[in-house]
DNA sequence: TTGTACGCGTTATCAT
DNA sequence: ATGATAACGCGTACAA
């Protein structure tokens, strides 16, 4: 009887119920502290007998660890960070989830960490905030601008993992996806479908992904032999270009009649690519194909289904977590991981055979040449 | 020279590097640790030389307070829990940023948890996991079949707060908005545009928030003295209707015409309808009026604008923080919140004069009777 | 296989 | 205004 009673430090009316802790246990259970501990960390050398008393007990006290204690012992929080981008964007719900599910599987938590958007505070974050914070490692998706190096976590420890950054900074890991490709197999697509005057728009080079998508256009005309035609191209600073730019792409003659394609960066462009084309009487899926980048669910509504890159968002969460845990486990290796895009065919490229064969489409404002 | 050289317990090419404690500190100013500690934690009782003087050298030691050992002394966390549910969703997004960014005002930070789809895993969740979380608090967002009570987090002494939910769970306050009176004022505003035929689609009496919305649309035909028409009211399993049912909506002439507005429950679903109507020919905003609930960014760009009800989900998130805190540091007490919506009028209703009036619909479908 | 003894870093209590 | 001391709950040497 070496406990004394502890007072509730709630609220008044609140019954004066005191935590169970392992020292209760190993007295009911009539055995020391070390073994209930080793029990509970499910450890091999204990009798089993011994064991089931000790969990036994436990059950019936309603046992419950205390984090801090366990974190102050061992010096691991048992969570990771995840700091998210100034803006809010749909898609960050789906890296968000895989983030944590990946995390639960490993017995982890997540923490969010919205950026702010002025870049003082930012560095106030990264350099006050950051290393004060109660987790083990970070996953940061972080504006491509914004430079945070393995220092700018000092004394807590924590390692770090970029997400969707393609090596912007060095000696931090990071997870990215297959931009490039992706656009390059959906040009790849396009031409399948007889798709001769493909355009594209979305992005500047101020964003890598956005850059590495139009690249990923350049190989695709590469690929089918398809000269690049400057008026087919619209890059914009703005997140989505305006209507009047739109229609100059769409109903751009030279040299040898409009585009019969629109390859969009992102799925949100293309949505503004679609409500412009039926202004002008054209049908995505026959008059026009169009197709986007990231597969967000929201446009999956429109013309009939949006024919789409799918962007591994979830999976790239949970890699992040693997890389990470990999990091903090065995220390930094060679590290990162790309998880590959996948082509989503819907309707919105054109028709296609029972057998999913691509078929042309019917643009009466084609001009054969 | 109290102190012990403490080995690294990190990786073994890491610079042997101890972490700084308030101990150090007390030594290098020459004072004791309770008075190091007073500084650090702003109190008042401290002489300002001294408090110059620690607050000198903690900066110049690089201290960083340990919160596994804060939690432990003061059984606070620090950090607030956030419940999301099995389905992402867009929205979500903005409800993290929310409950985040208010969180980190009041110096929280937040840990997420996407349930689990299984029913019995989220009996484990809540039974099992919540109650070992090193969190003070819970903001939940739940399907509407979960049942919660206080009595379910029992040792973590954790208080929750549910969001968005309609006093379903009795004895759990909550956070919530005015779904009801938002889609009476969107009636009202399209009656204001001479539109007498409105039909509503979406959600059933399941969803709590969809029902609210159908009913705020019969508040609102009942305000402007307008019949309720059976034929012109769309209520589906599905998240959003099939094509089908959305044509037969449109296009359902009894008793006086179709209709010659569509209000839908959620953005998703104008969207759909919007595709439909394209599809006979009807332009939303020309032709047909047409109003979503949600204000998500994603349909923004359709229909040059889709007139909708903004749900200040990020403020709801911010009010779900101060709820909680307000309950764990004054106890709970008669509680909830109200975030009202309002209404963000673009051009799918119809169109409006320089000042604003709404003006009518020239529907070439219409039957004036 | 199990128990003894101690320390992790912080804050609260009390005394000065 | 400041210091000595203890305690939070857990894990881990080391001894038995």
């Amino acid at each position: 009887m070496t406990r004394t009673w502890r007072k509730d430090t709630a609220h008044p009316e609140a019954p004066p119920r005191s935590r169970t802790t392992i020292a209760d246990i190993a007295e009911a259970a009539g055995v020391s502290k070390p073994t209930v501990s080793r029990v509970l960390n499910q450890r091999g050398d204990v009798a089993p007998a011994t064991r089931r008393k000790v969990e036994e007990v436990a059950a019936e006290l309603g046992y419950v660890p205390s984090p801090g204690a366990r974190a102050l012992r061992t010096g691991r929080h048992g969570a990771l960070g995840l700091l998210l981008p100034p803006e809010p964007w749909g898609g960050l719900v789906d890296v968000v989830y895989g983030v944590s599910e990946e995390a639960a599987a490993r017995q982890m938590n997540v923490m969010v960490f919205p950026l702010p958007a002025e870049r003082e505070a930012q560095r106030r974050f990264a350099t006050t905030t950051l290393p004060h914070l109660p987790i083990d490692g970070l996953v940061a998706l972080m504006p491509d601008g914004m430079l945070l190096h393995r220092g700018a976590i000092p004394l807590s420890g924590a390692r770090i993992v970029a997400f969707d950054d393609r090596g912007i900074r060095p000696g931090i890991p990071y997870v990215e996806t297959t931009n490039r490709e992706g656009v390059r197999d959906v040009v790849g697509h396009l031409v399948a479908h007889g798709c001769r005057r493909i355009a594209f728009t979305g992005g500047t080079a101020e964003l890598a992904f956005a850059q590495a998508r139009y690249e990923g256009y350049l190989d695709g005309l590469r690929d089918a032999g398809l000269p690049y035609v400057p008026d087919r191209v619209l890059r914009s600073d703005d997140d989505v270009p305006s209507e009047v730019e739109i229609r100059r792409l769409l109903t751009a003659e030279e040299p040898d009649g409009p585009p019969d394609a629109v390859v969009a960066a992102w799925d949100e462009i293309a949505t503004a690519v679609g409500h412009v084309a039926y202004e002008l009487g054209l049908r995505p899926g026959r008059d026009l194909a169009l197709t986007g980048f990231d597969d967000r669910p929201e446009v999956e509504l429109m013309f009939n289904g949006l024919t789409t890159v799918h962007q591994p968002l979830r999976e790239m969460g949970q890699a992040s977590v693997r890389l990470l845990l990999e990091i903090l486990d065995h220390g930094p290796g060679p590290g990162n991981a790309t998880v590959p895009t996948h082509l989503v065919v819907r309707e919105s490229c054109g028709p296609h055979a029972a057998d999913g064969t691509p078929l042309p489409l019917k643009s009466p404002l084609q001009n054969e040449s």
